[in-house]
DNA sequence: GTCTATATTTAGATAGAC
DNA sequence: GTCTATCTAAATATAGAC
């Protein structure tokens, strides 16, 4: 099998890194002890985004805000793919502690934004906070697949017009 | 490693057909030719279902039903992943034939739905296209992460809504 | 703490009996 | 056409020198 599967490997991550492979396990045990410290890295890292978008003072601006955010960090190098889609089908196939990470990630994402639409006085926050985690989710997955930064920007801003459209 | 990686083996796919491993290669020679069969199945499934879209009358009633199609092939087994999702962030990191195939099959889609965008007179078809493709892959990526069909159906309806919303 | 060498495990692929 | 046994390659993991 030529470079098929392609997951990543340890072999990988120490090149990225610059060190010889065995002195990984220095660092942690097993690899996917590894794979956790990424993963609670990445939590932990949204979790002060979210937190970041205190310092506006509407709802909505926080709203808009977080598109333009996710815009920026789904711009990344496309070759490492859409970062939360592949997280959540890496993640998703295990049977262990990090079975439902994926799950946690998205959870945290929805409820932040239901919460900023239930502050505008929108009855159906949980499902517009659904649809614009599943619209940022979404756009990233083409924009990273088609190899096109044009889309996430151009979905960007009709979200901004979408936010802005509503009561 | 446990059960960290995850990807599909042989070894899997032997068993969900009930056959040895070794027989597998009698009918494809490697597995990237059985990769490149189950994509090329899943191609030409996408197509015939565009295609079946034609025996609506109006563009907005092929687009609403392609709306609900998705749904159904949405609410799949939730262990098995966001399909299409998944299978991009397979494909996407290959270098070979089957590097650009999750690029054509989304294309395909949002060539699609442009298209009935343009028949319904709207000059920003290609956007709306974008933005329908992405909502769909989205919700599915929620819906099969957290393990909720609810949120494909309740997104549904909204996108029906929306699609009916428009000029 | 860092490195090399090597052991272990797993997945892809082949050979040959039936 | 189907199966078992086995080979090879690659990735995870460990041992031990420095």
């Amino acid at each position: 099998m030529s470079k098929a599967s392609e997951r990543t490997t340890l072999a990988d991550i120490a090149q990225a890194a610059d060190v010889p492979v065995g002195n990984i396990y220095y660092y942690f045990k097993t690899k996917d002890e590894l794979v956790g410290a990424v993963v609670a890295a990445y939590t932990s890292d949204l979790r002060a985004r979210l937190a970041s978008f205190d310092r506006h003072r509407t709802p909505k601006a926080r709203l808009k805000d977080s598109c333009v955010t996710w815009q920026m960090s789904g711009s990344l190098p496309p070759q490492y793919g859409c970062p939360m889609g592949t997280l959540c089908s890496e993640l998703d196939k295990r049977d262990d502690d990090l079975e439902h990470a994926a799950a946690e990630l998205l959870t945290l994402s929805v409820d932040w934004a239901e919460q900023q639409f239930r502050l505008m006085g929108r009855s159906d926050a949980r499902d517009l906070a659904v649809a614009l985690v599943a619209a940022n989710q979404g756009i990233s997955l083409l924009t990273n697949t088609l190899r096109d930064p044009e889309l996430m920007s151009r979905e960007s801003h009709r979200l901004d017009r979408w936010i802005d459209s509503l009561a």
